[in-house]
DNA sequence: CTGAATCCCAAATGATACTG
DNA sequence: CAGTATCATTTGGGATTCAG
């Protein structure tokens, strides 16, 4: 018998939200990242530098630049071209995977920009009231 | 003269990527947190009460799924009504607001459901290589 | 210019016990 | 049942320094 119960309230099996098998918790896990969907939006303009990047976000370290840009490499979502010149680039683009990853969060996007003003609204009426 | 310059590199104000005024870094500040999301998809399902919500979550503890309801509470995203019963009961709801934002991740779950393979995939081989 | 390595702090999360 | 309170732990991230 196998070991995947399902639950009772929902229709789901525990294999389903298991952390490690769940694609949404992996996939929120990177995306959620402090950086990440910031450093994706910009490179939706195009390849850019290193330090074009760097620039670009005003309060981030080089440690988390390197990190975020890492882990997105890893996951295919972001390529890495150094050009051996003196002193040397390297430039990072979105690959097809990150280009259709963006398209997909663009209703996301949108949503956080026309509605932000309610989630603050909704916040200082939750923080005002005892 | 305003102290909101404009990146050489991309068109974008410092404002926008301001980390207290960009409505995308502060709604992902939110939704990316470990069990946001895991929890507004249960609630996509009808109104649950709290301890099923917990079961519904393997390895949730009942510290973070109070603290996370009650973010979503505050943001506007989920209603919660209390029955004063014996012992009581506590129902959580998407708000419509809720229900808008999970229209709006649609894109991005879908996504995750069909392309996390490739991003496993591409962690493997990236992780292959020395 | 583009990192890697190290140290360190703050925040997020987990574990456990207690309560109306 | 639905939390709160407290403590312990893990993790994320910043600052700094060094290197190809």
């Amino acid at each position: 018998m196998p070991d995947t119960a399902i639950d009772p309230d929902f229709g789901f099996t525990s294999d389903e939200l298991d952390p490690e098998k769940c694609p949404v918790r992996q996939v929120l896990a990177q995306v959620g990242g402090k950086w990440t969907v910031l450093i994706l939006e910009l490179l939706q303009h195009g390849p850019r530098r290193f330090n074009a990047l760097g620039r670009a976000i005003p309060d981030i370290s080089k440690r988390m630049l390197t990190q975020t840009l890492r882990d997105l490499e890893r996951d295919g979502l972001v390529s890495r071209e150094v050009f051996p010149t003196k002193p040397p680039s390297v430039q990072y683009a979105l690959t097809p995977l990150g280009v259709d990853l963006m398209k997909a969060m663009g209703g996301l996007l949108d949503w956080a920009w026309t509605n932000f003003d309610k989630v603050k609204t909704a916040r200082d009426v939750y923080d005002a009231t005892p």
